[in-house]
RNA sequence: GGUCCGUUGGAGAAGUGGCUUAACUCACAUGCCUUUCACGCAUGCAUUCACGAGUUCGAAUCUCGUACGGAUCACCA
């Protein structure tokens, strides 16, 4: 037995699995020519992300579109960070947005796949393994060096104008003998573990990124941190066992990672085994004080995912959203594939855009509208409860005292080709509607301003009139008919074009006599198509709501 | 400071040397339609592709430089 060897014993006396044995553990996945396996792999400090959606949903994309795997795995390696409970919430928000695991995480204690555990804390072994391997073959070296002799060596660096961090004659430790580190160990000196690095600053890596094409970079010389002194490996570490064992073909993540490919490329290498495809996706952005800047959790509601969730957003309205931004093509697709699910667009890399998109709630709004506007009413009823359930116990409320009577106003004018846009989030619904409800109504209309251009001469005339002979069994035009007979009977135009003719000769138009009426019943300058209101409510409603303006 | 990435209208973008007097979507504006609003329809909104130089008969498209913006340089992921 060498030293190297010796070392490695020593620090994991335990562990006696081997790279082979792993390799049999976690077998090539037998999978058609060209599937992608994907990967999602959150850190469980806090709750979903829009980006890590975006992210996620590509990933997902990605594996479906090819007949490939797409799985969740738990990155808690660092517990200072962890926040009890968000592992679960982010696989239930996922979820939430369709976008399924096919393997992996899937909450606590639950998991599905032959490649776990997919929690990192639970493979503790299995980076050993890899790790033993590697101080056996002195590819890697214990390092002592204290926090403080870092800072240190920083300010050196500073100073000197040199580049950051531990490499060359930097890197002390790796300067340590097998036998020197054995007794320091044996001493009981707390250690990291460290990666040998062998590459050169002044040569550069060539690597292709699956949408970003041909970079080249300066090669890794930084020796860096691969198992922590809490017995945990560093990110970059578990990247390369987990993405290997789990036989990750393409791993796709924000462009933050970038800098650190080198890095990962010269760990695969050193392993000879096969890197994954990267692709790294740009970063949605926000636009703060005309700067661009990533889309930040503290500063940026909607960085959260369940500010949508929240506000009722419909999910399918925003997933179209983040498909828009996503691919550059999706949208003439859509054009010409109304009807069609989006899943069956096909992504590719190549039109994905470079730099980040400027998040563009408009947009979203835009997308949500149509969406709920086109909406059966049987799924807007359903959807909208199930949303007011969770969200909102006062429309709830309303739903469930007289679920018919809600369905009847969230039907208005839907269901037809050009359908109204009224919402664009379930959280919309209720100020819309409450005019209907006879407790809101008669609350609401103690606060009511009517408009000084209606007097109270005017009104007291159209709502006597129409009140005594309206009737709602008449057809919608026959209804509007008799609105116009009523304008006219109190001397209102019934066409624009006579008005606008000859304004003198009226005291206004039938939109006026609308306008006072919608005022009345619904206490509103705008609301959905009177007509329809009318029915609704029903004539004893309507009766009395406009005879208690008559004064 | 080093390294990498990016730059076409307010936003997302198409465009890969001549078909571009720069598509399309959102936003915005105006008009039409209309019982209001919304919907729908129509029109307008980059004399120009960050800037400068070069290559070319010809450049948003190729080359170089500059500027600006972003990411990153942890025992965080």
């Amino acid at each position: 037995m060498n030293n190297y060897e010796k070392l490695a014993n020593l620090i994991f006396p335990d562990i006696t699995e081997t790279i082979e044995d792993l390799e049999k553990r976690y077998p090539a996945r037998d999978l058609p020519e060209g599937a992608k396996v994907t990967r999602f792999a959150p850190s469980p400090t806090g709750f979903l992300h829009t980006g890590s959606l975006f992210a996620s949903m590509i990933s997902r994309k990605m594996a479906k579109d090819s007949n490939g795997v797409f799985y969740t795995r738990l990155e808690d390696t660092d517990q200072k960070r962890e926040v009890a409970g968000s592992g679960d919430s982010l696989i239930d928000q996922l979820n939430k947005f369709g976008v399924t695991p096919d393997e992996g995480y899937l909450g606590t204690d639950k998991e599905k796949g032959n490649y776990g555990p997919y929690v990192q804390s639970l493979r503790a072994n299995i980076y050993k393994v890899v790790i033993k391997y590697m101080l056996a073959n002195n590819m890697a070296y214990p390092c002592f060096c204290s926090p403080e002799e870092l800072s240190e060596m920083r300010k050196v660096q500073e100073a000197k104008k040199e580049n950051f961090g531990y490499y060359a004659e930097y890197a002390k430790c790796s300067k340590l003998s097998a036998e020197e580190a054995i007794e320091r160990i044996e001493k009981g000196e707390n250690f990291v573990i460290r990666f040998r690095s062998q590459g050169d600053y002044h040569n550069k890596v060539a690597i292709d990124d699956a949408i970003r094409g041909h970079i080249e970079m300066a090669e890794n010389d930084q020796h860096l941190v691969i198992y922590k002194s809490d017995g945990l490996p560093t990110y970059h570490f578990a990247h390369l066992v987990d993405d290997h064992f789990m036989r990750t073909t393409h791993v796709t993540r924000g462009e933050e990672w970038m800098p650190s490919l080198p890095m990962h490329i010269e760990l695969f290498n050193s392993m000879n085994w096969q890197a994954p495809t990267y692709a790294h996706l740009p970063v949605i952005m926000k636009l703060d004080n005309g700067n661009r800047r990533k889309l930040s959790k503290r500063k940026d509601l909607e960085a959260a995912v369940s500010f949508f969730l929240e506000q009722g957003y419909p999910i399918e309205g925003f997933m179209e959203y983040l498909y828009t931004i996503a691919n550059s093509n999706y949208e003439a697709w859509r054009i010409e594939n109304p009807d069609l699910d989006k899943d069956e667009f096909k992504f590719s890399f190549d039109k994905m855009s470079l730099d980040g998109a400027l998040f563009d709630l408009a947009k979203v709004q835009f997308l949500c509208k149509e969406k709920l506007g086109r909406m059966n009413t049987e799924t807007f009823f359903n959807e909208s409860r199930q949303w007011a359930s969770v969200y909102s116990p006062e429309l709830f409320e309303l739903i469930e005292e007289n679920p018919g009577f809600y369905k009847q106003i969230v039907s208005i004018e839907r269901e037809k080709e050009n359908p109204r846009k009224d919402y664009e989030k379930y959280s919309d619904i209720l100020p819309l509607i409450k005019f209907f409800y006879n407790n809101y109504y008669n609350e609401l209309v103690k606060e009511l301003i009517v408009p000084e251009n209606y007097t109270q001469e005017n009104i007291n005339e159209v709502l006597t009139k129409y009140v005594e002979s309206f009737d709602l069994s008449l057809s919608e035009e026959d209804w509007f008919n008799h609105m116009k007979e009523v304008a006219v009977e109190c001397g209102y135009a019934t066409n624009r074009k006579d008005y606008k003719k000859n304004p003198e000769a009226y005291k206004g138009q039938v939109s006026d006599v609308a306008a006072i009426l919608r005022l009345v019943v619904t206490l509103r300058l705008q609301s959905p198509n009177l007509y329809f209101v009318m029915q609704i409510l029903g004539k004893e409603e309507v009766t009395r709501r406009i005879k208690n303006f008559i004064k």
